[in-house]
DNA sequence: TGATAGGTGTTTTTT
DNA sequence: ACACCTATCA
């Protein structure tokens, strides 16, 4: 341990002994923070701290499942909770089921699941959804919720007649998901914040459990999660949150930036500490991501330094189309990687998920290995969502929405007029859907329908025996008892539809958790995979590039970035419904959208470009593309231009043009001029084992050994030179490049 | 009841 | 451009 503190600057290892008390990390982009906290949970159970004593939220499940991995691998005993907020609230309330009024076998409600309830919401208050969209109400009802208001202050507040509907759904809304036994995303939070705030004796047993609590990114937390860091750390107050003001994403998802910045007032005896040294990114990239990110007004003045070298100037690409950029960009990583770049040091970001299809096309024609980052690719797919239906049912049979979704599927002859009778006769009586399918006659069903119906019922009925089973095996015998294969095999799928395997990767997930958690219960299981992602699984290493949204690309890290499209009404991103101007109402939005390009930017490590093109087709239209103004916030000073548009040839030209330069490699001027441009930036490419290269770096040289780096070179790769104490053999100068370097320490 | 066509809206970003 | 929903027809 103490070791490892040496390998610490001050401000790290402030962090790291801190022990007793509030504390609040100010931690720039790259400046080690997940190191430091990750170090410290190891120094708190070090010192006699139980680690079942610590709880460390983080923002996303891969990051909590990377913080486990290196606290494991500091030898750390494990025990100690690392989750999202998400769930460990999913969990806290099937612990405290009874005081937040649900049962613990409670459904979680995706973004799918609540659109259809909103629909149903909408049915019931007799809004016709043609005149509202559902999944705006759907936003409207999110955000009350997070500023926790309730249905009726929502009717109170309301101005005019569209808000009185939108407070008239959300009531209904919530009628829903009560008589479902369900909770949204925005309840696991609300839902247990109310219970902390309703019940002293809860609010004084997590505090004694969770001694030590640590939150991370805390500058993206909400109100909700705000109550409930503060209701769980009441007594002890040893709360240390971490985060960085400057990389702020998501207002719009009720996220409050007070939080961070009211710290200080919330615990005036808070011990605050500012890391601002960087240790990823060059000077070239750090010094034009610090321009963009100064012209935010509000903010909090911050100076990030490093001493790595100046390394090569950001580029800025200017191109025709989009299909001429993810050329461009796919034919600049082909020569990264004949330069011997590995693949998964390359990410491409966007700020639209819509925007990744061009580049997949110009990587499949470069044939470039690629992987995108999608968030919800394998648990959205049909057979998955339908699969865990039956199991929510199985495991909640009031769940009518995951009941409506089965009913028929695979098609057992119970149609929408069936349907209709039974939402009718079930609304009525204010049952469940199963429940009155299992009435058959006496719900007034027709013979046949109702003989139908109560095959239905029995099915799950029988399946419902299975529920005390390992989770596996009550998987793999719905699979059975329902015939999901027959099912599947009878849907018309379009070739080479990796469906079954969907469902058999279904079954392995099964399997990892009741490996991961003996003797877990399905409805933990659900929930789990209710709270997971794809991307949480997603981890490079794989030799592809990486395709992902600059949202997702928040606390990761890459030797070589792009981040395309940097175009005006694109990032900044501007809606439908936005005025034309930026306005200063939309201010916040505006600087929200320059941190989101300063996040990006901050995760390159060695090469950074930045790309925009003249022309782009959105939504079916070819529109002219103006840079975006970001592009001259960043300066000049370590700033290349790489303006290679030809003055308005047609678009199917450009098409012609980006196909032609993969496939028959024919060389009229301009390719040439692009192709020059990439070999010069090829060779000025460092490698990334090299980027936490810094003075004080311990070393080691096959021949010398191992060794202290006293300076580092200001020499552009591949010339850098550095000075290095070896422990055995004194003081020597030696480039980079050849000398094959190992670090070992920092 | 299921398949198809045509019309409509859609696009932030994610737990 | 595309996905999804609804209305219409077999």
């Amino acid at each position: 341990m103490d070791d490892l503190l040496a390998s610490l600057n001050d401000p790290q290892r402030e962090v790291v002994t801190h022990v007793d008390g509030p504390m609040l990390v100010l931690a720039g982009a790259g400046s080690g923070k997940t190191r430091a906290i990750t170090y410290r949970l190891a120094y708190l159970i070090r010192h006699d701290t139980p680690p079942w004593n610590v709880l460390a939220i983080t923002f996303t499940n891969k990051a909590a499942e990377e913080m486990r991995r290196r606290v494991e691998a500091l030898n750390t005993p494990r025990g100690a909770t690392l989750c999202t907020f998400h769930s460990l609230c999913a969990a806290l309330l099937r612990e405290f089921a009874d005081r937040a009024g649900i049962r613990p076998n409670y459904s979680i409600y995706d973004r799918d699941d609540q659109v259809r309830l909103v629909k149903e919401a909408m049915t019931r208050a007799a809004v016709p959804v043609a005149a509202v969209v559902p999944t705006r109400v759907l936003a409207k009802i999110s955000h009350a919720k997070n500023s926790l208001q309730t249905p009726a202050a929502l009717a109170e507040a309301a101005a005019g007649d569209r808000d009185r509907q939108v407070a008239e759904v959300y009531r209904r809304y919530e009628e829903l998901l009560t008589a479902n036994n369900a909770l949204d995303f925005d309840d696991l939070l609300l839902r247990m914040a109310f219970v902390l705030r309703d019940n002293a004796d809860v609010c004084e047993l997590l505090g004694r459990r969770y001694q030590y609590v640590m939150i991370d990114e805390y500058q993206d937390t909400n109100h909700a999660q705000y109550l409930l860091a503060r209701a769980i750390t009441l007594r002890h107050r040893n709360l240390a949150v971490t985060g960085d003001p400057d990389q702020s994403i998501y207002a719009w998802r009720g996220a409050d930036i007070s939080n961070i910045l009211e710290f200080e007032n919330d615990y005036p005896d808070a011990k605050v500490i500012r890391m601002e040294e960087n240790y990823r990114s060059t000077r070239a990239i750090l010094h034009t991501a610090s321009n963009l990110i100064t012209h935010n007004v509000m903010r909090k003045d911050k100076a990030l330094w490093t001493q790595r070298p100046g390394g090569p100037n950001v580029r800025l690409l200017y191109c025709n189309d989009e299909h001429d950029e993810a050329a461009r960009v796919a034919g600049r990583i082909g020569k990264l990687r004949d330069a011997g770049v590995p693949c998964e040091n390359i990410t491409v970001f966007y700020r639209l998920n819509s925007l990744s299809r061009v580049i997949e096309q110009a990587f499949l024609a470069a044939a470039l290995p690629y992987r995108v980052a999608r968030g919800l690719e394998f648990f959205n797919r049909k057979e998955v969502r339908d699969l865990l239906a039956y199991l929510k049912l199985l495991v909640n049979p009031d769940d009518d929405v995951s009941c409506l979704r089965i009913i028929n599927t695979p098609a057992r002859g119970i149609g929408s007029v069936t349907i209709d009778h039974l939402r009718r006769h079930a609304r009525r009586g204010g049952g469940a859907i199963l429940s009155t399918c299992a009435c058959g006659l006496q719900a007034g069903l027709k013979p046949p329908a109702a003989k139908k119906a109560l095959a239905f019922a029995k099915l799950i009925e029988s399946l419902q025996g299975l529920l005390e089973a390992p989770v596996p095996d009550v998987v793999n015998h719905v699979i059975e008892e329902v015939d999901f294969r027959q099912a599947l095999a009878s849907r018309e799928e379009p070739r080479d539809s990796p469906t079954w395997a969907n469902v058999m990767e279904l079954v392995n997930t099964a399997a990892e958790f009741d490996q991961a958690r003996q003797g877990g219960s399905l409805a933990e299981f659900l929930h789990q995979v209710s709270l997971v992602s794809d991307a949480d699984h997603f981890d490079g290493g794989d030799g592809a590039v990486t395709l992902m949204t600059l949202h997702a690309a928040k606390g990761l890290e890459f030797p070589v970035v792009f981040i395309v499209g940097c175009e005006d009404s694109l990032l900044p991103l501007k809606r439908g419904d936005e005025p034309d101007k930026w306005s200063q109402a939309s201010r916040a939005r505006y600087e929200e959208e320059r941190r989101l390009a300063f996040v990006g930017m901050t995760r390159a490590m060695d090469e950074l470009t930045l790309s925009c093109a003249r022309r782009r087709m959105v939504r079916g239209r070819t529109t002219p593309q103006a840079a975006s103004p970001f592009l001259e916030e960043i300066g000049t000073d370590f700033v290349t231009v790489e303006d290679l548009t030809t003055p308005a040839p047609s678009a199917a030209a450009h098409r012609r043009l980006a196909g032609r330069f993969y496939t028959d490699g024919s060389s009229d001027a301009d390719q040439r001029r692009i192709i020059e441009a990439m070999e010069v930036d090829a060779e000025q490419y460092v490698p990334s084992q090299y980027t936490y290269l810094r003075p004080g770096c311990r070393v080691y040289h096959p021949k010398f050994g191992p060794g202290l780096v006293t300076n580092m070179g200001t020499q552009r790769w591949p010339d850098t030179r550095i000075d290095v104490l070896f422990d055995d053999c004194g003081p020597k100068r030696i480039v980079l490049k050849h000398a094959d370097l190992e670090l070992i320490g920092q």
